[in-house]
DNA sequence: GCCAACGTTGGC
DNA sequence: GCCAACGTTGGC
């Protein structure tokens, strides 16, 4: 099993509108470092759903569906989609700004490297946020 | 709205 | 294959 984190901007895609949907497509990334990611994810995966640029915070839990394949948004072949389905929103959505000034985040890509869209989270950092958030 | 960080493109 | 120019992302 792997963890992972996967980021929105919400005005576009929000953990909202996953919830209404029921399952979803994680389709549109153009990046190849988070495409390597999507296809190293297998179904039963958990991931953890960020709001960038609005919010800021990670807001729940979402299950990777399906594993890895071409993206539908596009004809070319280097691009992947993933399924997602919702698991739950946070009772309290942590705050970029607190895994910031946590040390013990320090190595969290989305504090080291906030343009990546879909990275690996540490078990121990993921049970860590998930705490948080049930808190 | 600005700008730093980073990725991509294309001329050489 | 290098690197300057340019485009995009995302925090502030």
């Amino acid at each position: 099993m792997n963890y992972w984190l996967l980021k929105s901007e919400p005005h576009v895609y929000s953990i909202d509108d996953l919830i209404s949907e029921g399952e979803g497509v994680w389709d549109g990334v153009r990046n190849y470092q988070a495409r390597n990611n999507l296809r190293a994810m297998l179904p039963g995966d958990l991931a953890l759903f960020y709001h960038s640029n609005i919010g800021m915070e990670v807001v729940g839990l979402v299950e990777i569906s399906a594993s890895a394949f071409q993206d539908p948004t596009t004809d070319d072949n280097r691009w992947l989609a993933v399924g997602v389905k919702p698991v739950q929103k946070f009772a309290k959505p942590i705050p970029l700004k607190l895994l910031k000034a946590d040390p013990f985040f320090e190595q969290l890509p989305l504090v080291r490297h906030s343009r990546l869209s879909v990275m690996p989270v540490d078990k121990a950092h993921f049970d860590a946020i998930l705490a948080l958030g049930n808190a």
